[in-house]
DNA sequence: GAGTGGTCTAGACCACGGA
DNA sequence: CCGTGGTCTAGACCACTCA
């Protein structure tokens, strides 16, 4: 007979607090992940059936399997009908996440720093006025910005956006994200999309990213949407391949 | 005053089916997705809201949340407590799914070729042992295939496998992709975790891809995972720039 | 204050996998 | 057959936004 045991480590749930702001199936997931990322549940177990955890826990089953929901979601769990859930096997890595790049950079323990190349109100050309959802000849912002990490060039990026962030000052842009320039104004970025390709560095770029001439760069082209589904940011980014790669994380339907 | 309407088109939903097999969430956001697309509910339009929709439906509201939140995570909609929930501006792109190559282009209506430049069996070596879950010395099934679409070469796709795999023909790959004979196997993939990047074309790579030696490549790194959340298959592929490119929706938590 | 989405409950029935 | 997850119901209360 195979491993019949089912893992629930009860004491990594004994301080949900259902009191407070946190929804109680996030504070389940994240209860859970820890315990698997820590190995207190181990890789390929099976978890208790969800009736059983939500008994444990004194939620209801929804709640139970909105927790879980969350952690198939995102890779670390598998769920089969008339079987069970369980871990998923293999290391956890991070996946990308909707941040910018400056986020990624200190979160994960470097120096970034910023070079402002170009940052200058004008009018729009067609393209990008497509692209923003804005007028032809309508003002809008372009910038161009030098990005490194430790004082090693990581990346060029370029972009576009709508002239009601025209007062957004050189001096902010030096000390921070972009993204966390629109947030400290009210604007969050809830949608994105985004293209990754490659090709030869071209123009400036190879001097800007410290590698040769005719050299491979990553590209993105990504439009940014707000919490009302407006075009906020128009970019076409491009990195150093050795100094930055994607990480993504799909799950089947 | 602004546009105060809100739409929610009954006919889209008039053939509800509550006795097959598809859940009622699964229809209804299809509908809804198909609405949306075809501009019978127009970009930035304002949905009503959900307990609105559940009575004219005939549903309650969990249902018909389960349906709404499948598309605001898919990027089409965006929802805001205590405003509603938007139709997100600008046109929709299809995301990466978790499929193959082969899949990607067939359903994109070209005419995928493979040709298979290696087939054999042969000892995992300690790196892929470890990345398959595998002893060292183990059999593993390496494969390195050669893609093209319309006779134009786009990839190089080198993949490992587990033993287990070690019947699968070089017929069968020459005529499907590798996800469909592990279909066929009654293997699922459910997840893949991928790292994207770029190099320059290396060994054989620039003459297969046709392009001179030293161009860029846009590289893929890839495990899967099936149902039970083994590994099943690493891929380390190359894909020629100007005739692939990945995109991807994200949507912040 | 009125209207919206966000969360949660306590059940129910069904479909699938395995013994 | 039983146990599992998959779906669905009909409510409830709360937090947030806007007028």
């Amino acid at each position: 007979m195979a491993d019949e045991r089912t893992y629930w480590p009860d004491e990594a749930f004994a301080d949900l607090d259902r009191t407070g702001p946190v929804p109680l199936y996030f504070q389940v997931s994240s209860r859970l992940e820890a315990a698997i990322h820590s190995g207190l549940i181990p890789s390929g177990a099976r978890l208790e059936n969800e009736i059983a955890i939500a008994a444990r826990l004194g939620l209801s089953r929804p709640t139970v399997r909105r927790a879980i929901q969350e952690l198939v979601d995102r890779g670390l769990l598998v769920r089969r009908r008339g079987i069970g859930t369980q871990v998923v096997q293999g290391q956890v890595t991070r996946p990308v996440e909707l941040s910018s790049l400056f986020e990624d950079l200190t979160s994960t323990g470097h120096r970034p720093g910023t070079v402002i190349l170009r940052h200058e109100v004008r009018a729009a050309d067609e393209t990008i006025a497509n692209q923003l959802g804005v007028s032809v000849g309508e003002d809008i912002v372009h910038l161009r910005r030098q990005r490194t990490t430790d004082d090693v060039p990581v990346a060029v990026l370029e972009n576009f956006l709508p002239g009601e962030f025209a007062d957004i000052t050189t001096a902010q842009l030096e000390t921070s994200g972009l993204y966390q320039v629109l947030r400290a104004r009210g604007v969050a970025i809830r949608i994105a999309k985004q293209k990754i390709g490659a090709r030869r560095a071209q123009g400036d770029e190879a001097e800007l990213l410290g590698i040769d001439k005719g050299h491979p760069v990553l590209t993105v082209e990504r439009a940014a949407f707000d919490n009302a589904g407006r075009v906020v940011e128009i970019g076409h980014h491009c990195y150093r391949p050795d100094m930055y790669s994607f990480e993504t994380t799909l799950v089947a339907k």
